[in-house]
DNA sequence: CGGGATCCAGAATGATACTG
DNA sequence: CAGTATCATTCTGGATCCCG
């Protein structure tokens, strides 16, 4: 099971970021690097535990990088690769489909 | 202005979207319409629970029309709408991300 | 043919507590 | 500050049987 699938490249992708976060913190890391806290006070709504499953997800994937600064306490930041600035249309694109959406809501169902 | 609502519009979006599926169904009904065991072959792996829960949820967000005709046995046929083109930028955009991913995948991993 | 209904396994996500 | 560990819950997806 689970041989190579054959022109999926769709299903590949939404394999890396069709959760519910990662698309999410990317959108945020848009405009520059950003503390781990600072991604938690910045994503509306999520966890600890997933903030960090899904930072090292895309740290695996190579599309942010984390620096570790030895201050005290230790302060980490988060910031899209080169490779991860491949994400910003992806981001813009799911952005403006999501904004069509709630103004869609909006307009029917007040 | 209301800034509550922040940028929950890719959240938005994902939320939709974000399934294992959704993208891909959507993806092989752009050529035009396909009938519900034309997609079961289409979409590799799907099980028919599934096929009928996703496009079930994008026939209720107006963006795939279903449509019977009183055949016998009766056919189904399933095609976006016009609300449902806005989505072929976002698979579009998947697409060459994915193709980006299996192609660095087969440059890394021989 | 195109589903619906049910049951179930595993993945994804969340809550809470603890740590260097 | 930036996590880890553990447990609980919810969600996703598959298997199977049934029906008009």
């Amino acid at each position: 099971m689970k041989e190579s699938v054959t022109n999926c490249t769709v299903e590949e992708a939404m394999r890396l970021l069709g959760g519910r976060w990662r698309l999410l913190i990317v959108y945020f890391l848009l405009d520059g690097p950003r503390r781990f806290n600072e991604l938690r006070r910045c994503v509306p709504g999520i966890s600890q535990r997933m903030l960090t499953l899904d930072l090292r997800a895309l740290e695996e994937a190579g599309l942010i990088k984390r620096t570790v600064f030895p201050t005290v306490p230790v302060t980490v930041e988060y910031q899209l690769t080169e490779d991860g600035k491949r994400l910003v249309p992806v981001v813009k694109v799911m952005q403006e489909f999501g904004k069509w959406l709630l103004e869609r809501e909006e307009g029917e169902a007040p």
